[in-house]
DNA sequence: GAGCTGCCATACGCCACCGTACGGAACGTC
DNA sequence: GACGTTCCGTACGGTGGCGTATGGCAGCTC
């Protein structure tokens, strides 16, 4: 029975994972998802459009228009993954027991990882966006918090550690964009590694 | 005579400028490149469109592929103001004898101006486009080598001026984009001031 | 093996924008 | 007052994307 209105079908959480076996005959939401937040990482949210996902996904609009209602769920599916990534991020480095560590870790990870590792940039960029702009700040928030926090187990005051969190991510964020639009004007091999130490130092040790 | 291939016809400099007369009945090249600009700063390059931009001056595309050969050379044109008046935010900054006070006024200038007061943040977003990346990397080169000139001019090495300009660069563009995409986070009010003056603090005396 | 359901293919209408073709008004020039 | 030039209005075709409508196949069920 074909509903007009698809109703978007909400997946059960016992319905079988499928393997990513190449002669696989159906998609799953998931799979949409998965490409949709690829997508996102190399061209932004722009990149997120139904018919050229279909055709790198090897089938049409028809399987889309089944999982998904509109290319707004689309693109809030594909966010819901990514706040989970964010979530499991924050949890890994909650492991790292000594603060000093945990804190340079985080700001060597922030300024070596492969460009799109992280989509705040971008979904900064398309903040507008309704469905971009809520999750972005809640995610964001959440990502300030638990820097100040760890901040604070460093010895700073409330206020100090939330700038230096801000700080932290303004960089972050400063960096990823100047990597993506023009890397040419960053420090490469030597002369990055000197760099990071120089950022290292700059973030690392708050005196303030 | 209408000639198929428009040819681009160039302004030449003793055309009398056009006052902005509401009454007035025909538009200039430089009229649709400021309105190219400004739309840029509020939306983007994807503001940059013709049809709006028309409809927003009052009038239609025939005005525009009279005055230009193509979208791509309305963006040149705007691009090109963008660069003059870049030039001459520096000659200013020039004129002001003391380094110490120079430095710390560019910084306060660019943690407070008004968002869109200048585009570089938008341009890395679209930094692939073919216009815009060679014309982004021109200006900021530029920009990169009179910080660094300004901060050798207090006393430190040339490796670390660069950096030390690149940090501030860096930053700008950071706190740019937060700005437009997530202004709450961003401290307001007497918060604001206290964090500028901690980012002058970071970026300002350099000791390194 | 008929039917039912899940999933996809295809064709369509719509919209926003780009660029072109061409007609025509306004204005100066002789 | 005819004529040329400058500038604009408008209609058109093309492209790329969204969302809908509808048909159809494959696999299961009985």
């Amino acid at each position: 029975m074909r509903n007009g209105v698809p109703s978007e079908r909400v997946q059960s959480d016992d319905e079988p994972e499928r393997p990513a076996r190449p002669g696989r005959r159906t998609l799953s939401r998931e799979d949409w998802a998965r490409a949709a937040l690829e997508a996102m990482r190399e061209g932004g949210l722009g990149a997120v459009a139904v018919e050229p996902l279909a055709e790198s996904l090897g089938t049409t609009k028809g399987s889309f228009y089944w999982h998904f209602k509109d290319r707004d769920s689309l693109i809030q599916a594909a966010l819901e993954r990514w706040v989970a990534e964010s979530e499991e991020l924050m949890a890994a480095a909650e492991r790292i027991e000594d603060p000093v560590e945990r804190g340079r870790r985080l700001t060597e990870y922030a300024f070596t990882a492969p460009s799109g590792a992280d989509i705040t940039t971008t979904l900064l960029i398309h903040a507008q966006h309704p469905v971009v702009g809520p999750i972005l700040e809640q995610v964001t928030r959440r990502r300030l918090e638990f820097g100040a926090r760890l901040t604070e187990e460093l010895g700073l005051p409330a206020d100090a550690a939330y700038r230096h969190a801000l700080t932290a991510l303004t960089m972050t964020v400063g960096i990823a964009l100047i990597r993506r639009g023009a890397p040419q004007l960053l420090p490469q091999g030597e002369d990055k590694d000197a760099y990071v130490r120089y950022i290292l130092e700059l973030l690392g040790p708050p005196m303030t």
